[in-house]
DNA sequence: TGTACATCAGTGAACGCGCGTTCACTGATGTAC
DNA sequence: TGTACATCAGTGAACGCGCGTTCACTGATGTAC
């Protein structure tokens, strides 16, 4: 039964916001596109009205993932944010980087360049608010702490030691807020 | 046939080595038995006389990797190591926690436990390396450092424009080594 | 040490299953008059 | 504005394929004498 034109703009939104979920809280590869489908409120047939392949999908959702984060404004709010447990326990609905860039090193070229713009958009605005005496000093500390931020949350999420998960997140917050005052 | 005992631990080995180095390359889910076997020098058939499952080899293909990482010695030198282009190119014999922490998350729980271990043993070994007035302040340097050091390997990893992957690499390895000057 | 036989590591066909993708069909939407 | 028909979004069965896993069989190894 076809729709209207309204509809379908909104069942691709659904598509892609329930991809961009479900690829983030259980990887690209283990969710199928029924799933997606299913999650979107259509059936999977449908699928291929919208997108040309499942490799489509995942760069899009990508895309969307990375584009729909909130831009840091406060880089000690920020950070208190992103290492938070409330950020490590919520993979759905948290950074896409953090989430999916390790296996997007083998995906399809698309996701991998999705992922770099949503990284060059990244590391500019931090370096906006990081501290450093010029430009470049500024950018320095912006891509370290952003790799610290990703990885932090990467290895507090791999942890199954509650107390370790916790200090990883902890010990890398306070070592980032030192580095920052000292600057 | 029959081969001798020798040769079955020997094989057990060249499983383990071929499962290492292909998880690290394409990803767990990518790697189907039959590949690792096949990169033994085995058909797939006899993998079950070995293992248990995929879910068996995946979590003691880690423990191997990880085991075999050279400990970090010298501070400068290893994160220099570490973050330079050949690790970042070297996938299948490079760091088994930034190729698969990311993808450990939904792993199941035997393949966290080995990831936590290394995770533990790696954290330790920084830890006595690091500068610090006292044990805390040199752990939570470890931890920063090690989550920076894995971060920025992913990042540059994912990154399909070469300067910023270079940059990725070169960015993080200055601002570890500023840090560590004025501590 | 040599022989006879039991053991068992390795082989490759086969299994059931879920995947990405295709397609004939349905019926509501959009449009021409 | 109302009607008739063309369009096309959505459905669900079906496809070919590769996966993890099983299993009957083979033949070299290991052992008992």
């Amino acid at each position: 039964m076809r729709v209207s034109r309204e509809q379908v703009a909104e069942n691709r939104r659904a598509i892609l916001a329930a991809a961009g979920r479900l690829f983030r809280e259980r990887g690209v590869e283990a969710v199928s596109v029924a799933e997606v489908m299913q999650a979107a409120g259509l059936t999977h047939g449908g699928f291929y009205g919208y997108f040309d392949s499942k490799d489509e999908l995942v760069a899009q959702a990508i895309a969307g993932a990375l584009a729909s984060a909130p831009p840091p404004a406060d880089l000690a709010a920020y950070v208190a944010t992103y290492l938070a447990p409330a950020h490590r326990d919520d993979r759905a609905r948290g950074c896409a980087m953090a989430a999916l860039a390790a296996e997007t090193v083998r995906a399809p070229a698309a996701a991998r360049t999705e992922m770099t713009t949503g990284l060059k958009r990244q590391i500019d605005a931090l370096a906006r608010l990081a501290p450093g005496a010029d430009l470049a000093e500024r950018r320095r500390a912006a891509i370290g702490s952003w790799a610290a931020m990703v990885g932090a949350l990467i290895l507090a999420r791999v942890s199954d030691d509650p107390a370790l998960s916790d200090e990883v997140l902890d010990a890398t917050r306070a070592w980032l807020e030192t580095r920052r005052q000292q600057a």
